[in-house]
RNA sequence: GGGGAGGUACCCGAGUGGCCAAAGGGGACAGACUGUAAAUCUGUUGGCGUAGCCUUCGGAGGUUCGAAUCCUCCUCUCCCCA
């Protein structure tokens, strides 16, 4: 019924950083294969930001890897955990959430996690349901298994000590509380990304003080973001969202740096490592639309991603109009002439916040209508339906005039 | 509880009475170059139909012809002592 260890570490060792400890991991394979028992590999995740991206994604694709072993996938949304936030390799306390907040990125949350894990086989637990439970004696019962120096060798707790910048009491329960999650779900392995390792060792030391054996600890590298050099996240916009348009999933790709891609290559697509290395012998353009399309692949499907290729060479490298352009709807009521203010047609169509931010796109020269390009921000034009207005380098919209 | 230092635009950070819509950097946006690359270079980056006007420097008052800058109170943070 599973496979034997060496294919399984096979596995779960690709585009891994560590895992504490090895020997341990192999022992908990031996078992469950003698015993025909799935392992319990958990995943938390705190529902702080509504969105997941290809970061993110990664330590889920190994929660994945795991369910396809037919072990069993702990998913813990942390709904009290984010409450705390998660101090690891912040240099500022997070701000608490609300209820209806985390409520909100929860939903989106399993929305989105359905397009990676089998949502049916895996077991989803929110850690109210134990800390809800919980009385003040049991909290400082749990603080006491932590030691403020132990905390404090922490580089992120003591980068932020020594430069003055404040630390929250409740930061440091943080990890008491994900490694608490680690004894009600009884984990086996924990997955989580390099900056858990704390959280993760964490929870062994807790099911050791219960007499619980203690969890394998797995990290997976952080991917860096589209500007190459920031951890992926959503609060630096850096971010690829695995739910966004596949035009923008690609497009994005397109745009990261070439010596980023054989990162992205291994840690966002199901390729072989030879599929890879091959690939990445080709013209750095063309591994990049490989990569992009592996991208759209996994989370949409083949067929999309030839499009999204296609119609992206067309308007980058032939600069040809877009197949499908936004309908940008003007109504005729608006003027009888038709003649409008460019500066207020960008803003009231969303292409810029402000007239100031308007006037700026055109007297830079970011801004066109039918290949004609506006550099007067006092410019009224004649608009006609059909006409295609383009905003700097990638946006385009259809002037349509409704009755 | 006592003493000291601070809170400046998206972020970091300069600015101690007028020359301040506020240096510098980062980020973002636009342009050039290109592979929509990256890197680099240039420009812009509070609001307003913009040679002008309006609103900003933790909050509320006050002094002054004039306040980010001085005073009072409030509030938040850091450090030292207890």
């Amino acid at each position: 019924m599973f496979k034997g260890i060496d294919k399984q570490l096979n596995i779960i060792k690709r585009g891994t950083i560590e895992i504490v400890r090895e020997e341990e991991l192999i022992e908990k394979l031996q078992r469950s294969i003698k015993t025909n028992t799935p392992l319990r590999a958990k995943l938390g995740l705190d529902p702080t930001a509504p969105d997941i991206h290809i970061g993110n994604a990664v330590p889920i694709h190994k929660l994945r890897n795991f369910q396809e072993l037919g072990h069993t996938a702990v998913l813990i949304i942390g709904d009290y955990t984010a409450i705390v936030g998660d101090p690891s390799g912040v240099n500022k306390t997070r701000p608490q959430l609300s209820h209806e907040d985390i409520m909100k990125n929860t939903k989106t949350y399993l929305d989105q996690i359905g397009k990676i894990l089998d949502i049916d086989k895996t077991e989803i637990r929110y850690n109210s349901e134990w800390f809800k439970e919980m009385r003040f004696t049991d909290v400082i019962t749990l603080a006491s298994k932590m030691t403020v120096a132990r905390m404090m060798e922490r580089d992120d707790f003591s980068k932020r000590y020594s430069s003055g910048v404040p630390i929250s009491l409740h930061e440091f329960i943080y990890p008491l509380m994900q490694g608490y999650d680690s004894i009600m779900v009884k984990s086996d392995i924990e997955i989580g990304g390099t900056d858990q390792i704390f959280s993760l060792l964490v929870g062994r030391d807790l099911q050791r003080d219960k007499n619980i054996e203690p969890q394998v600890a797995l990290t997976t590298p952080l991917l860096e973001g589209i500007d190459g050099n920031k951890k992926m996240s959503k609060s630096l916009g850096n971010y690829i969202g695995i739910y966004e348009e596949p035009k923008e999933i690609f497009g994005k790709t397109m745009r990261i740096g070439d010596d980023l891609m054989r990162k992205y290559f291994e840690l966002a697509t199901d390729m072989t490592m030879e599929g890879i290395d091959s690939t990445l012998k080709e013209h750095p353009r063309q591994a990049k639309i490989v990569l992009g399309k592996a991208i759209v692949s996994r989370y949409y499907n083949e067929e999309i991603a030839r499009e999204v290729a296609k119609e992206f060479d067309r308007v980058f490298k032939e600069h040809k109009l877009p197949d499908n352009i936004d309908k940008l709807e003007i109504s005729a009521s608006t003027s009888t002439s038709h003649k409008i203010w460019l500066v207020k047609l960008l803003v009231d169509h969303g292409f810029a916040s402000t007239n100031g931010e308007a006037r700026r796109l055109i007297s830079q020269g970011g801004v066109s209508i039918d290949n004609h390009k506006y550099t007067d921000p006092a410019q009224e034009v004649d608009i006609k339906s059909g006409m295609i207005l383009k905003v700097g380098k990638r946006r385009f919209a259809e002037i349509v005039i409704t009755q």
